[in-house]
RNA sequence: GGAGACUUGUCCGAGUGGUUGAAGGAGCACGCCUGGAAAGUGUGUAUAGGGGUAACUCUAUCAAGGGUUCGAAUCCCUUAGUCUCCGCCA
């Protein structure tokens, strides 16, 4: 959520940076501006007339005290009468308060002064390209036949179990994925990052918190019983965990990583892009999370980016790395790499991690805060990136390292899956 | 799932209707003392929001939400969480 004080002081700012996004709605800058003012005027009417009732209220009591009885009552009287007239300014004001919130809450994030205004993922820039694309003999076949070939998913089982888009792993396919898991792990904390197991159901407001609700509620698997949400990705319930915590300026940087399952309703989605492995209802991830200062965010950005590519880098992949246009920018990011890996039988490249800085957008829902050095309260920055998604690894990895006889693994893998090859 | 106890500031802890945003202590910060430190001692030490150039001032917050009252940390209701006992259970 941006912060109200900004809007006001840089209303035209706000929407200039809106239009790279392309986002549609600037009235509802006018419109935020606009109920700002309204209720910062019914709070001063408020609050002077609850001051004068508090006061009021205090000398009754020393009259009481004093056993002037008549003139207590007289005085109660008068500020019985007051009630009544705060009761419908308070209605007014918290009325005003719903709809400013409601408003605000439409608003996405400002996209960082560098980012390019454009409207679709065509219009991402490719920063950097690494490793190489392997050139495949005759016989190359996509993913999902090499999955049937050396049965690591049974995808028709999940189906039968959940629905489609649930994979059944299996055999050497389920040990892929804890070696993946295990290794990702490993490389995260050796850079400092402390490894968390969070629940994977958040209560809503940690939903809240991140961006997911209001905004994405049909993406989320709902559990309506309890009123809880299964995690679409582990920066919920991790981001989370500082919710309305003031975090000490000695403690920062704050990293934190967490695998977890993720799930995900992807309504909409069809074609090729959910073939095999390329789009899943439930999958695995490692991701790595900051809280920083925000004079360091755009800095530690650049870290996390690194750190991820030297991760692909290890496993050997060949893959890209964009920075996305406005348009192309989810709802709570200011800036956002996002990294892709070759799949080299479907000859196509596919999204394995996004990193983004998201500034105080989240913080601000959340009021992670930290103390400067003059002892003011500020909000923190909050920055996350995927190191990594699994089944898209998976994809490209089995893809691109076929051979006749068996599918090779890079060495980084050797150890956590206990062997070179499937 | 049932019964009971509880939830106060960074922490411990007092407070059962009236100058209580909240005693006391610990911690922390700054100063004094000291050759330096410890001890001692003095002062300060919540968050959010509003008004004001500023000094400052007002409002809200004692788990959350609602209610009673002129007035609530204190009384009532609802919800959440923690603990104890019972039940069930990997």
């Amino acid at each position: 959520m941006l912060q109200i004080s900004f809007i006001r002081q840089h209303t035209d700012l706000v929407k200039e940076r809106l239009g790279t996004r392309y986002f549609g709605e600037l009235s509802i800058v006018d419109k935020v501006v606009e109920l700002d003012e309204q209720v910062r005027k019914l709070k001063v009417e408020t609050e002077t007339l609850q001051a004068e009732m508090n006061s009021s209220s205090k000398e009754i009591g020393l009259l009481m005290g004093k056993g002037e009885r008549a003139l207590a009552e007289e005085k109660k009287q008068q500020v019985a009468l007051h009630k009544t007239y705060l009761q419908a300014l308070n209605e007014q004001l918290s009325n005003a308060e719903k709809q400013l919130h409601d408003e605000l809450i439409k608003l996405p994030n400002l996209p960082h002064n560098s980012v390019k205004k454009g409207k679709t993922p065509e219009e991402n820039e490719v920063v950097r390209e690494g490793g190489n694309v392997p050139v495949l003999g005759a016989g190359a076949v996509p993913h999902w036949d090499l999955i049937k070939q050396y049965d690591l998913v049974d995808f028709e089982t999940g189906a039968k179990l959940t629905g489609s888009g649930f994979p059944l792993y299996k055999g050497k396919g389920a040990k892929l994925q804890r070696a993946l898991v295990q290794y990702f792990l490993e490389y995260n904390t050796a850079a400092g990052y402390t490894e968390y197991l969070p629940p994977l159901m958040v209560n809503e407001a940690s939903a809240y918190g991140t961006g997911q609700l209001p905004d994405k509620e049909g993406q989320m698997y709902h559990v309506t019983t309890d009123g809880l949400y299964l995690i679409p990705t582990a920066e919920v319930p991790v981001t989370n965990i500082y919710r309305d915590e003031i975090i000490k300026e000695n403690d920062l940087p704050v990293k934190m990583t967490a695998y977890t399952p993720c799930f995900r309703r992807e309504a909409g989605s069809f074609g090729s892009d959910v073939r095999g492995l390329n789009r899943v209802h439930q999958f695995d991830k490692v991701e790595i999370i900051q809280l920083v200062h925000p004079g360091e965010s755009y800095i530690v950005l650049e870290s996390m980016v690194a750190h991820v590519e030297q991760l692909l880098k290890s496993l050997e992949l060949p893959y890209r790395v964009l920075r996305l246009c406005g348009g192309d920018m989810g709802f709570t990011s200011a800036l956002t790499y996002d990294f892709e890996v070759y799949s080299a039988a479907q000859q196509k490249w596919l999204e394995v991690s996004s990193v983004s800085n998201f500034e105080s957008f989240q913080t601000n829902r959340m009021k992670i805060r930290f103390k400067d050095g003059g002892g003011k309260t500020q909000l923190l920055h909050s920055l996350n990136g995927s190191s990594l998604a699994l089944p898209r690894i998976v994809a490209s990895l089995l893809e691109n390292n076929q051979t006749p006889t068996g599918i090779n693994l890079p060495g980084v893998l050797h150890p956590y899956f206990g062997a070179s090859s499937i």
